[in-house]
DNA sequence: TTTATATGTCAACATGACTGACATAAAATC
DNA sequence: GATTTTATGTCAGTCATGTTGACATATAAA
């Protein structure tokens, strides 16, 4: 019964220490997108803009298709935030040279120019967060987040991050 | 001339190293949520039920208006959820003893064990992204989030999370 | 020539945010 | 005791963003 007793205390720590590191993650989250999300709305813009413009920022060039297996959305969801990014010309498409049923995502000028503004308030949290908790620290929150995604994009980003 | 090119650099690895960082936290905060994503249309909840079953149960008999400083949303927002649990008997709501405007919120058993399902495949997530990083890489972890956190939640959590 | 793929579009619907206005009960203040 | 403030709830309307399902078109691959 001691045995049992000592076990389930540990347990509780454990559990503990898990529901802290969840809603840390909560937490952060939440602040991390309240920045841009200010800015957005001056645009009539949502999250879902910013993220687009996000990973086309990232990776010129990316296809329709790369675009949605990186935010796990229906193409019928994406085509509305992207049909509104390219009419108000912060993104271009140009057909694939090899494969000309591509539409290849390219963000414009003023989509750069977007992309920046959005993405300063939220590199400023993460540079002082950084800062504050020192180089270490940094590489565990990478090696924790990088557990916490699914196997593939995890595979595929250690590739990408080195 | 060379001096600020060398200097361009290092500011190029650096926005690279931020970019990455909130890359790793949209994928993370993705993955992280499509678990009790799945198990809540079950019951046809969301997300927002979730997150408000997770913090009444971390804080049995908070108020209405802490729950709401917490998920920072309005309490229109709020009272469809809320109203909802209620109903299905997930939550319950009790008058404050010493403020009678109050109504203090608590799982009632079934939210308890909803909680406890919803939670399951997300704590062993986090468990084992733990585990793979190594209690040293848990510690930055922690520091890092923290710090990306608003200053009036990052204080208080410091205090409970001791 | 046929089939599969990449993309787009129309329509209908659900969820969860928002604003604004108003209501009630209880606490706090004058 | 009367008035004001606070905690909470509710009604109504709107918006952003996700979903499913059906269908269309151009191009690549078989």
């Amino acid at each position: 019964m001691t045995d049992i007793k000592s076990n389930d205390d540990s347990l509780f720590l454990r559990e503990e220490e898990l529901r802290q590191g969840i809603e840390l993650l909560f937490y952060a989250y939440r602040d991390f997108t309240s920045d841009p999300d200010e800015i957005l709305t001056e645009y009539r813009f949502g999250r879902a803009h910013h993220r687009a413009v996000h990973f086309i920022g990232r990776n010129p060039g990316m296809t329709v298709a790369e675009l949605l297996a990186i935010l796990r959305i229906t193409k019928q969801s994406l085509s509305r935030v992207l049909s509104q990014l390219i009419d108000r010309g912060f993104v271009e498409q140009k057909k694939g040279a090899e494969d000309r049923r591509q539409r290849l995502l390219y963000l414009t000028e003023s989509g750069v120019a977007l992309e920046l503004r959005l993405s300063r308030p939220q590199q400023a949290r993460v540079a002082r967060a950084y800062s504050e908790a020192g180089a270490e620290a940094v590489e565990g929150y990478r090696k924790v987040l990088m557990g916490l995604i699914n196997e593939e994009d995890r595979a595929r980003l250690k590739k990408t991050y080195r």
